[in-house]
DNA sequence: CCGTGATGCCGGAACGTTCCGGCATGCCGG
DNA sequence: CCGGCATGCCGGAACGTTCCGGCATCACGG
């Protein structure tokens, strides 16, 4: 049914009577190929259903097939980065490659670029990696010292100024917000994104920060915090992931049901603001699909089909749900 | 710092002064080789840290390098398959091998073997997989036709045993189920362990069964139905992934508050259960470590390490949390 | 002393690709 | 008619590994 043996280059270049050089020049657009030779060849190369042996191939160019991947060892285990992970190695499949991922301090393994997934400023992990020499691109811009060659970002302060817009049309007066350390771009995006809004409406800026790895009881020490401090607060912002929904129980406790008393959101979204009760609106950080942008431009450099210094930006949405939706 | 070239099989045999062919076998434990030897040339490719050009290998191995994976189309946006997949992924890695996750009804890409999770009796990809003639490991077993090469399995009936012995002695007397079809082994093994222990404890078996891919609403009507018909069950299983958390709410409305005035328990662990209100008792099925021993069970097979219809047991674990702790 | 078999080691070919250099052919202006 | 150049195509080498077959050397029994 199937055939028998895989068709190689010399399959391809023998069925359509020219050389491997001419065959492997038509299929890839390089060298000098009359037009009805390329067509020829690609037209045979599709009926025996050819695809190039990637390890030949990376054989041959001296790759070695491989990217590094790391993300910051404290949020492996976050859903948020697992899908990231997971578009990574979709779009490195899609070009044939093969992707490792880098989490102990031992030397940096053999690979052709790198992809570091919210790089923070002071992970020294990080800094080896970029002082290291190769192919980088990180998902949100790296605040230490050194760049990236290739940037993939998303307008994380303009999405807050949105979420803001629409707590205020839900009628909040007094916003707050919980948000990670400004070690990372995305915290110090979301905090300056937060903090721009408030003056440009002028509102006070009440923000409580906490670690970026904090555990639940200390996010709901500073809601508790925030609120005893000012208990005029109607709306609450949260960046850490998953924490919005640490604090409905304690909110319900409080007498201040989410949705009707106080409107709560959070800054990254997750199957547990779908099923909080009530449902959190949250912003929809779209991980999987930065992971395979930040995947091909990475090859887009390596291909040098870019130069270095480019930046992509990801699109991504705010979801509204009944926590905002004042009844 | 590092050096300047990455070290060959060739660099390592001049190093040591021998043949390329005497470094090969002396480093894959092949051929004859004296132990002197061999310790010399172990030594040598310590020291250059050398390392097996993973291209140039499949490519004479005339493997491709790559396994397919297939989990049930359903169910991609688990937090289960999620990391299943990642644990697949690791494993794949660890033994240089990149993996390509097949989804459509398109012909079986070139892979030297397949990974299939959860495999549906009635999957029309999972019997054309199994029917392609590769190596093949499964976690779970394959209900329908066929036998696949390894099969990852996990004591379910056994477990979900434990999950009963652990409510009863929590004092509920009338417990209930809700499972998926028994279209997958794992539903089919829950099920049956549900049965098995009521038959053993004298109880009759609540059981009302849902779709495997049953939306929320779908559960919450299966929930009520259970409760109207028989308002003294006291303990509430939910099989299918996320399900328990949905209830939630649901009980709440009814003035059952879980924990308190029914306990409530999931088969599937996700952060979904830990940050319920109440935290809600699961079975942590460990999908990480279940796909790395896939891979691993995969590649013994392709090594001929291991004979096909090996079957290894991956423990799971019993986690109890506030929802089945009466207070 | 020869035949036999085990032991230790080796050279060369092959896997499928890319790429460097080269060889025709045809066209142009001189 | 010749030199130069562009065009279209090609052969061969190389990437790093594995593996087949072979060549010494040595021990041992006849």
């Amino acid at each position: 049914m199937g055939p028998d043996e895989p068709a190689t280059l010399l399959t391809v270049a023998k069925t359509a009577g020219v050389s491997k050089t001419t065959a492997s020049d038509a299929l890839r657009g390089s060298g000098r190929v009359s037009a009805q030779t390329k067509a020829r060849v690609l037209e045979v190369a599709a009926a025996l259903g050819y695809v190039p042996n990637g390890s030949a191939r990376h054989l041959r160019r001296a790759s070695t097939g491989t990217i590094g991947l790391h993300v910051p060892e404290v949020l492996t285990r976050s859903v948020y980065y697992m899908a990231f992970v997971f578009g990574v190695v979709q779009g490195a499949a899609d070009n044939d490659y093969d992707v490792t991922l880098i989490t102990s301090g031992r030397r940096t393994p053999r690979v052709d670029g790198l992809v570091l997934g919210d790089p923070l400023a002071d992970d020294p992990i990080v800094t080896r990696l970029m002082a290291a020499g190769l192919p980088t691109v990180t998902c949100e811009r790296f605040t230490g010292a050194g760049r990236a060659d290739g940037v993939v970002l998303s307008q994380h302060a303009e999405t807050v100024g949105a979420l803001m817009d629409h707590l205020s049309a839900s009628g909040a007066a007094r916003p707050a917000l919980i948000v990670a350390g400004d070690a990372s771009d995305w915290a110090a995006a979301v905090h300056g994104g937060f903090r721009a809004w408030c003056e440009h409406h002028g509102r006070e800026p009440l923000v409580r920060t906490v670690p970026f790895d904090a555990p639940p009881e200390d996010v709901r020490r500073a809601a508790l915090e925030l609120l005893a401090l000012r208990p005029e607060i109607d709306a609450l912002v949260c960046g850490p992931a998953g924490a919005a929904a640490h604090l409905v129980p304690l909110l319900r406790e409080q007498g201040r049901v989410p949705g009707r008393d106080l409107l709560l959101a959070s800054c990254v979204d997750s199957q547990a603001m779908q099923l909080a009760d009530p449902p959190i609106t949250a912003i929809d950080l779209r991980p999987r699909e930065a992971g395979v942008r930040c995947a091909e431009l990475l090859f887009e450099l390596l291909a040098g089909h870019t130069r270095p210094g480019a930046e992509r930006v990801q699109p991504i949405e705010l979801v509204v749900r009944a926590s905002t939706r004042r009844a």
